[in-house]
DNA sequence: AAATTAATGCACTTCCGTTGCATACTTCAA
DNA sequence: TTGAAGTATGCAACGGAAGTGCATTAATTT
């Protein structure tokens, strides 16, 4: 059984009623989440609060961040066997400009680059643009 | 010949006295720059004139934009034959996590990248992280 | 229960991108 | 050549987002 406390004590976090609301709107929404989306979601709620406990989830390796080039830092859950890095992971990300959403498409492997010698690579950041699915049938 | 002016002239840009500084700038500079890098290198500028310049060049194909995922645009110089998008173009780019310098490998061409029914990708942005050339030697 | 550590909430700062508006400079037509 | 229209510039200010400092509260340990 992997609860919501599991989750957050697996990875060395301790479960407080913050955090569990927090795990609990990302893992319910699909798509990339940024700070601002969560300060909306819940009323009464601190924006450093929830700031700090996106961090934590990204150090904890709960959740990885995500920059989809708009500029907003988004957020997103770490699949069951991520080996995302601290501040990027390493599979696409598909940004709507129509609904604003971004979403991660692990199923797509970003391909090896070989950069010209000397060079050395920690991070890979690929993100498409465009319209999805969803906007597509509309 | 192709002077400053040409440059400018060719794209349907005035060649005004601020945007001959900063095409000059752009030019002696080899990695992507801010408007921050610009506006620091001139005494006594206008961040406002500066970031309208850079961002006539962007409409008018002389530069393009790049979100290198530091969260700061940064501009570079179109080549020759640069068929960038308004927004972004189309190679990859390297950031150098230890110089905090952004480069265009114009070489390196995007792979085709096939996404699931529906989607329409208009847009792709390639970033890699890590240590350039430079940096790696010392 | 006291003391230490961790988490939270509030206020505030900084940075970047961007806009509004008034002034200066060009261009062009009468 | 003058005056009107358009363009570029400079100053001030706004807004959003990330991030920090500090005091307060909650949890843990001894």
């Amino acid at each position: 059984m992997l609860n919501l406390e599991n989750i957050l004590t697996n990875n060395n976090v301790k479960p407080t009623a913050m955090r569990l609301l927090v795990l609990q709107f990302l893992l319910n929404k699909k798509s990339a989440t940024s700070l601002t989306d969560v300060e909306n979601y819940f009323d009464k709620s601190d924006r450093t609060t929830i700031y700090r406990t996106l961090k934590t989830f990204v150090e904890k390796g709960i959740s990885h961040k995500i920059d989809d080039g708009t500029g907003i830092t988004k957020y997103a859950l770490c699949e069951e066997n991520c080996h995302c890095e601290i501040d990027n992971d390493l599979h696409l990300h598909f940004h709507c400009t129509n609904c604003n959403e971004t979403i991660c498409v692990t199923d797509y492997k970003i391909p090896k680059i070989t950069l010209s010698r000397g060079y050395i690579a920690e991070n890979i950041n690929l993100v498409v643009k465009g319209i999805c699915d969803t906007c597509n049938k509309n």
